[in-house]
DNA sequence: ATATATTGGCTGGTCGTCCAACAAAAAAAT
DNA sequence: ATTTTTTTGTTGGACGACCAGCCAATATAT
């Protein structure tokens, strides 16, 4: 029954496709076709590595939202203070802008496709969820570790901070000029800095 | 040459069947067929009061962000001190949510539409800073007048606020129940509120 | 009667999926 | 070792469904 083909590295080459052209066309303007062509296989060939379109998309947005929590994880695993928790989410959004420009438009494309295609939607739902939930657990880990004393409950402080990275970002992809904007780069990281400690 | 015909209610009555599909099914999945079916006319008409299903759907988007454009001028004109700024942000994005639960899938599907569709791009590009520039005039004018005090630069302030509204949209749209949870209401709305003031 | 509004069949095109054929590699048999 | 068989990988043609736009016909209003 063995399901799936062993060609690993093929089946990676057409989700690396199927991250470009996703990023750049939307869920919907994605044609089998044209990740064909850019992973340079025939149509066919899709169909026999994954089930359906509908499956080989989402499984590129998992794949992409998987990595974006692990990159949060690592955050506060590296930083032990305020003010480098503050500057590695700052820095990760940043990083991620220069080194995989796709990586944001695969972000949103999976909001929009966890709101408009039913038959993903199960798969995806509560994936988005799972960053927020990731980032709450690492600042409520450093709460209890003294590092950092928010006036807010970590809860709504993840909240804040979830909707903070993905406003910017969605700010990021369409006017990607933000990017070289210094002083709104340093204003957010001591935004972040101050919520995480209560200075009343 | 008159362009257009004069039954302006008709017309209406068809952006409003857009504004629910576009909102619901996204821009590529949206079809002629399903917006004359929710507007209760035929596939034809649409063609006779719109050029084409791009003019139509950019319509219901550019509309849709004029709308919010609108109501965060009037948060600057209804409310005059820091706390009631914050508010009237806070309480915008609420209202829309229980009001028109469509407008927020309409504004995301407008940045998409933005990105990913050349046809569109160029009348919608820069809609989109536009929200941000109204926010930076009002809160420009507010500090003139001595309303507000914070410590960021205006624009970079006005990037954040925009970020975070978007943000936690965003979080809204995905997770509605969100909606009640009233803590990170009132931490969204002391977080602004500190921005606008410095305390250092 | 003339202008305006509205309909739905038609066309050319694109899409996802299926599948019969073919190629390559691996395993089995000689 | 060489041939045969089986499994695995790959292709592109064909099919049915759907789509946007067009337009001749019809209905409504002026």
């Amino acid at each position: 029954m063995a399901a799936r083909p062993h060609d690993e590295e093929k089946a990676k080459r057409i989700l690396t496709a199927v991250r470009k052209i996703l990023a750049q066309k939307g869920y919907m303007g994605t044609t089998v076709n044209q990740v064909a062509q850019e992973a340079g296989v025939s149509r066919g060939l899709l169909h026999y590595y994954f089930k359906n379109k509908d499956e080989m998309l989402a499984r590129a947005i998992k794949e992409n939202m998987d990595l974006s929590i692990r990159m949060i994880r690592r955050v506060f695993a590296q930083y032990h203070d305020p003010q480098g928790i503050s500057k590695g989410i700052v820095d990760l959004l940043r990083n991620v802008m220069e080194t995989d420009p796709d990586f944001l438009g695969l972000f949103f494309e999976g909001f929009a496709v966890a709101r408009n295609s039913p038959v993903v939607q199960a798969e995806l739902a509560g994936l988005y969820g799972q960053f927020r939930k990731a980032l709450e657990q690492g600042l409520g880990k450093a709460k209890a570790d003294g590092i950092i004393s928010p006036a807010l409950p970590v809860n709504a402080l993840a909240a804040i901070i979830t909707g903070l990275i993905d406003g910017i970002g969605l700010q990021l992809l369409t006017e990607p000029d933000l990017n070289g904007n210094q002083v709104i780069w340093d204003s957010i990281e001591t935004g972040i800095a101050d919520l995480l400690v209560d200075t009343r």
